[in-house]
This record gives C-alpha cells, sequence and structure tokens, in this order.
RNA sequence: UGGGGCGUCGUCAAGCGGUAAGACACAGGAUUUUGGUUCCUGCAUUCGGAGGUUCGAAUCCUCCCGCCCCAG
C-alpha cells in the first residue's frame, strides 16, 4: 500500500527482458512501485512460459504486488477489429500506434491511476523530458535502431503526462547485459511480430478468426496489363515483393491496392516513388502555432525521417516531401519530428503522386 | 502436308563439341514491438523424344513430336 509521502508508480509488466529491467531500474533508485499486467484475450502460449505466469515469477522475485487487467473487451474492440477493418478497406494497419494510446496508457493507465499511482511506466525505448516551463516533450529513445517513439506519438499531453520510459536513455544491448548480469533467463524469443497473431501470421489470423473473407481479384500493371490472380488484398501493402508471384524482367512491387475492384496493382520499385501524402486524424503533443511549417516525417517504422513541408487544414495536412519516398503506404502513421522530439502524428490516407 | 524458324528450371534467357550463366518467381533463414523493405542460402546429373557420330554432345547428323511464320 503507498504510505503517504513516495509516489507510487505502476510499471507495465509483459514478463519480458525490458519491462522487467524497467522494474528493476526503477526500484533501484527507490520507487514504490505496483506492477501490472493486462490480458489481450490473445495471449499465445499457454503453461509455465505464457506471459502471466512469467510476470509472477518477476513480481515474486522482486517483491512487488501484481494486479491483473483484463483488457480483453477493450482490446478487441480498440485494436483488433479496426486491425481487421483497415484491411477490408485495403489499408495496412498500424496496431501498435493504436494500442499505445487506447490501451496501454488509455484503459491501463486509468486503471493505474484508480489504484492511486500517479504514473504509468513502460519499457518503452524513448524519452520524456519535461522544460523549463514544466511542458513534457517526447523525444527519440537513444538507441537510434530500437527506439519506439514511432509508436507513442499519439499519446496526448495528458497520457504524456502521466507515463515513464526508464529505458529511453539506454540501448538495449545495455538493456540486455544488464538483465544477464542481474541474472535473468536470456529472452530467447524476444522478436514479437504482431502481439495478438500467432504462427500462422496476421492472414491466417484474420480469416482464422473469420474477421475478413479472402477475395480474390486480379493483378495488373500500372498500365493496366493482366499479369495474374492473388488471392486477396489483405496479404498485400504497399512496397511489397514477396508473394505476387509474377515474374518479370524486374522484380514487382506492390503499388497500390484498389478494394472496390479487388485489384491489385503492381509496377517496378521506380513506380513506388510518391511526393507526399495526404494525412488525416491529426493528433498533436506540440500542436503547431502556424497551418504551414517544415517537419521531418516517418512513415513507417524503421526509416528514417525525411524532410518535408506540411500544410494543415481542417480535414488533416497534406505533407509535400522534399525527396520523393519510396512505399508511402495508406493505413500507417506518419509521425512528425522536429530533430530528436515527437510533435505529433497523422495516418496516411493516400501518396501524392510523385 | 511447299519453304523458313524454333523447342534449355514455373517464366524470360545465356550457351554454338569439353562436361548447364544470369534474372524473375518460389522456398527456407537472418533482421523486426505493424505490414513491408533489405540481406543470406537453396533451387535443371540435365537441355522436346529416340537413335547416331565422337575420348567427350544442349551444342554435329537422322528420324519422330510440338509450336511459330511465309506461301498454297
Amino acid at each position: 500500500m503507498p504510505c503517504g509521502k513516495t509516489p507510487l508508480t505502476a510499471v507495465a509488466l509483459s514478463g519480458g527482458v525490458d519491462s522487467t529491467m524497467t522494474a528493476m531500474r526503477l526500484q533501484a533508485v527507490g520507487t514504490h512501485l505496483v506492477a501490472v499486467h493486462f490480458l489481450t484475450g490473445y495471449e499465445s502460449e499457454k503453461g509455465p512460459d505464457s506471459p502471466l505466469v512469467r510476470t509472477r515469477r518477476v513480481c515474486a522475485r522482486l517483491g512487488i504486488a501484481l494486479e491483473v487487467i483484463d483488457c480483453r473487451d477493450a482490446f478487441r474492440r480498440a485494436v483488433v477489429e479496426p486491425f481487421a477493418a483497415a484491411y477490408r478497406r485495403g489499408l495496412t494497419p498500424n496496431p501498435c500506434a493504436l494500442c499505445n494510446p487506447l490501451i496501454k496508457f488509455g484503459e491501463v493507465l486509468q486503471y493505474c491511476l484508480g489504484l492511486g499511482a500517479e504514473r504509468l511506466a513502460t519499457g518503452h525505448y524513448a524519452r520524456r523530458i519535461r522544460d523549463c516551463q514544466g511542458r513534457v516533450h517526447l523525444m527519440r529513445g537513444m538507441d537510434r535502431v530500437k527506439e519506439q517513439s514511432y509508436f507513442l506519438a499519439r499519446l496526448t499531453p495528458y497520457q504524456l503526462e502521466r507515463s515513464v520510459f526508464p529505458l529511453g536513455d539506454l540501448t538495449k544491448e545495455r538493456v540486455v547485459r544488464m538483465a544477464l548480469e542481474a541474472g535473468l533467463q536470456p529472452g530467447v524469443s524476444e522478436s514479437q511480430d504482431v502481439c495478438f497473431v500467432r504462427q500462422e501470421g496476421y492472414a491466417g489470423f484474420l480469416s482464422a478468426a473469420g474477421l475478413i473473407a479472402p477475395r480474390p481479384g486480379p493483378i495488373v500493371d500500372v498500365h493496366g496489363r493482366l499479369l495474374g490472380r492473388h488471392e486477396g488484398l489483405h496479404r498485400f501493402t504497399v512496397g511489397q515483393r514477396r508473394g505476387i508471384n509474377c515474374p518479370g524482367p524486374q522484380p514487382y512491387y506492390v503499388v497500390r491496392l484498389e478494394p472496390d475492384a479487388h485489384r491489385l496493382v503492381v509496377g517496378f520499385k521506380s513506380d513506388l516513388f510518391a511526393g507526399g501524402c495526404r494525412v488525416t486524424d491529426l493528433s498533436w503533443i506540440q500542436p503547431p502555432d502556424a497551418d504551414r511549417f517544415p517537419v521531418q516525417v516517418r512513415l513507417r517504422y524503421r526509416s528514417a525521417a525525411c524532410a518535408a513541408r506540411i500544410r494543415v487544414d481542417d480535414e488533416g495536412a497534406d505533407i509535400l516531401f522534399e525527396q520523393p519516398q519510396l512505399a508511402v503506404t495508406p493505413g500507417q502513421s506518419a509521425v512528425f519530428y522536429r530533430d530528436d522530439e515527437v510533435l505529433g502524428a497523422g495516418w496516411i490516407e493516400a501518396a501524392l503522386p510523385a
């Protein structure tokens, strides 16, 4: 139970290395902790290696009380169903960008506040700083490869105010080393795809769960020439090369999906460049004070930010790239940066011609 | 059934008597808190079929089969 003067911090534990080290780092500086573990209803493993059992072991070892939060309904409604709906509309969803603001720093944060916690710590590789006027800023993590600010870009200032990212100033390598030094077993399968799909892959997940009815259709090139057929647009995303199954003089890549005609349009790499994109449903951490200004934008996780100019209007914004960009994909999150700082994000609705 | 051309991996395609390039596709792996990209590896004991010449044939010869042109 929280003792009067030391504020209580909740830490989200998944049972993995990162969240465990998050808890240990906070504990090392004397933070008063409560652990929370949320259920999505899509946990893959059962038994002794399930996330929940691993989390219980961590808490027992660290001597932290654990609260298990049932987010199964919310997770299905806020993450899984929109994920499927996006595929039905020919988009490529970005569930992690949705889960962070709606589940982790939505449902879970609310629950933690209800417990009397003042803030929620997670193992994200991102930094949060406060300026001299007391405003919070979201910054890239120090580990330039692992850093996850992209997925946190849709947090609100309110959520960011109540977050803490103890791993943000560390590299993944360092965290793993610290975990080994602390005697933790090396996290075997650290790599994670969409957390709610299992071995069958996301396409298999969608059809197995009855979330999508595969609709075959034609594959055409950018000139409209018929090249072959596909087994469902949900198996493809812009920029994708594998799975098209059409031999040609050069590799074919997906240029766009046309859901109304169930048509897959493919072309060569040179057909993949876009000069900009239309984004909607903007979310700002640092609301802009002008409607036109230069930004750096990341069009997908794990790609460098590119220089661009943004023009904000009532419905969203147009982003015009300084240099054409490679496979701008509707449904993905475009995240706006000023150097290391995240300004906000919007959902990519369409690519603009190069 | 006159004349000419062609048949090499799923597709395109090198090779032209010395023991089957490459590209695309596909498969597997690596990487990865989205989907992709990228990278690595694998992928024709065999050249439409059957004979023959030769120390040796996908490469030369003969016949057969199948396509494609140009003439009837």
